[in-house]
DNA sequence: CCTTGACTTGAAATCCATTTCATCCATTAG
DNA sequence: CTAATGGATGAAATGGATTTCAAGTCAAGG
């Protein structure tokens, strides 16, 4: 590959000089300017982006650990990241942690190696105590809130639209009602089950099922929920496509939607809108625009985006 | 930050020994090594990744393009690749074009500055002829077919794919088959015209709407579609959130499908499933994965990878 | 005519790790 | 006892840019 000094012996100048064309200083001779730029036409040049790397210290590149790349909130945040780092000229790369701690620490790693300017966290294996570290190394920033810690994060209040949207289904007067999460020991989860004991008391057994992700997921789910004894009249899914599931099983047994059975979802997604689904959207395409700008900043406010109840039919 | 340069005086030893340690070199002195993960322990030393680049001409990083970052076919393809990404110990950049001419070479370009050891093209707005020249820099995979090009490919047969598809609703007894594609000048919008050509002759006018991606857009087409004099019996829509858009226009005006209108999507995404669309499943995910295979084998094959019709309630 | 400041330019230091080469020591084989 | 071999180590070159520093030219101002 032909280098920097390449151009410089080939244009009759020192390598200090092709460098002031490259970045466009002034103070060149306009004659040897254009040396160099013949030259570097001629022999196809392109710097080394290592090199440049290296020396300047940064990269322009973002990292965003997302548990999991076909999971359509993730992908939701992850757009509005990819908007606004083109907007600004820098990378993204996406690095799938699977939840998996180890993973995530290699990812966080790669901070403190210098591969990332910065990382953004969508959601985490690890405890804030073992990531914190990192953050020595560049802005790491998280997209659940983050209280007391030295994190900035771009977030909605999960546990205020938790209590609304449950209150709403009470409002309409169902009285039993099942909800489905992803992990358990997610966030989210954590913010749903107090609001759901805030709003109607204990959890009766069974109208909690976890690790649901997929319209399948949402499926058999619903097909749980309609077998208890106690059968709820309205279900909150921990996302679109889960709700599209349960929205498909109640159909399927000729369950009418709303009459029977209430259903409302979560995130806004193209799986709900086909149905009608009434959905809770967190904004997560806003929430991960402020992630992008809240790490470029190198900043640790904490940045709250507004969430929105979507009423359609299904509730 | 802590060099290795620090790491070699704290330890009393020379960078190549400290070196050696890093990469696991035998042939170390067993006190000198520990000496060395000692220090490096103490000082919470990581090697500087651009350092490392630079002297080895390598990133493990590929890139990928693709034209829009909240468009599920798109992420279909992307998944496949992260997946096989994962498992190679490589990471993944996403590159956004929109279709952009000048931003799709701005990344072309970053191969050359040897940012990424290959790039995935998952669809393009530039000419070959004018990608080609990229690919002296590191190997370029295309996800779609390349005949007679210098260039890997991971791909479907779209053309027999639209043919059998077409033929199938022939078969059902629909003559009057109207359909929507996403760009005019793509690939895949090329290949349906012909297969429908081939199997219903002359396009009506008005049978063929473009510009197509979400769900909005199909509800939109579908509209257009009914209104026609010759209303169309079937429509074959590209994607499922298009179809989905269709299937939910449709519905609004009391039309029954499949027996008054008969819709088909494609990709098999989520949207689709809980409605019931028939889908044409190009195996986004698989192309994917071979997309990645292909670029880290450098490799100039052409990958056929087959589509299935998935048939539910729509047609 | 001298000083000052605006331009121009190149040598060399710097960023940080890998790798080649040369050297040295200690065995072991012949 | 010598030659060959295997281990162990550091100096220096290398990868490819940016940037500081010193020095030189030239014209304008006093």
């Amino acid at each position: 590959m032909t280098n920097i000094s390449d151009i410089a012996k080939h244009a009759g100048v020192s390598v200090s000089t092709v460098s002031r064309v490259l970045n466009n200083y002034k103070y060149v001779a306009s004659d040897k300017r254009e040396a160099v730029l013949r030259v570097i036409e001629e022999l196809n040049y392109t710097p080394n982006k290592h090199a440049i790397d290296l020396i300047r210290g940064e990269t322009r590149n973002i990292g965003v650990i997302l548990p999991y790349n076909n999971n359509t909130a993730f992908d939701q945040l992850l757009n509005g990241i990819l908007t606004k780092a083109s907007e600004n000229d820098y990378l993204i790369t996406v690095l799938p942690s699977q939840y998996h701690k180890e993973r995530e620490i290699a990812y966080l790693q790669k901070l403190k190696s210098r591969q990332f300017d910065g990382i953004i966290i969508t959601s985490r294996a690890n405890d804030w105590e073992t990531i914190i570290p990192y953050s020595d190394f560049g802005p790491i920033i998280s997209c659940e809130y983050t209280p007391h810690l030295e994190i900035g994060c771009s977030y909605t209040d999960r546990y205020a639209s938790f209590v609304e949207a449950l209150q709403l289904l009470k409002s309409r007067g169902h009285r039993a009602v099942a909800f489905t999460t992803a992990r358990l020991t997610s966030n989210s989860t954590q913010q749903i089950i107090l609001a759901y004991q805030e709003v109607f008391g204990e959890i009766p057994s069974g109208y909690h099922i976890s690790d649901c992700q997929s319209l399948e997921d949402g499926y058999a789910a619903a097909k749980l929920f309609l077998q208890l004894q106690e059968r709820p009249t309205a279900i909150y899914a921990n996302g679109d496509e889960v709700g599209g599931g349960i929205y498909v099983y109640a159909k399927s047994q000729q369950i009418k939607v709303p009459d029977d059975l209430a259903i409302i979802g979560q995130e806004n997604q193209p799986a709900g809108i086909g149905l009608g689904l009434s959905t809770v959207d967190h904004q997560l395409t806003k929430i991960g625009e402020q992630a992008f700008n809240l790490v470029i900043k190198k900043s640790k406010e904490k940045v709250k985006i507004p969430y929105c109840i979507v009423e359609r039919n299904s509730v």
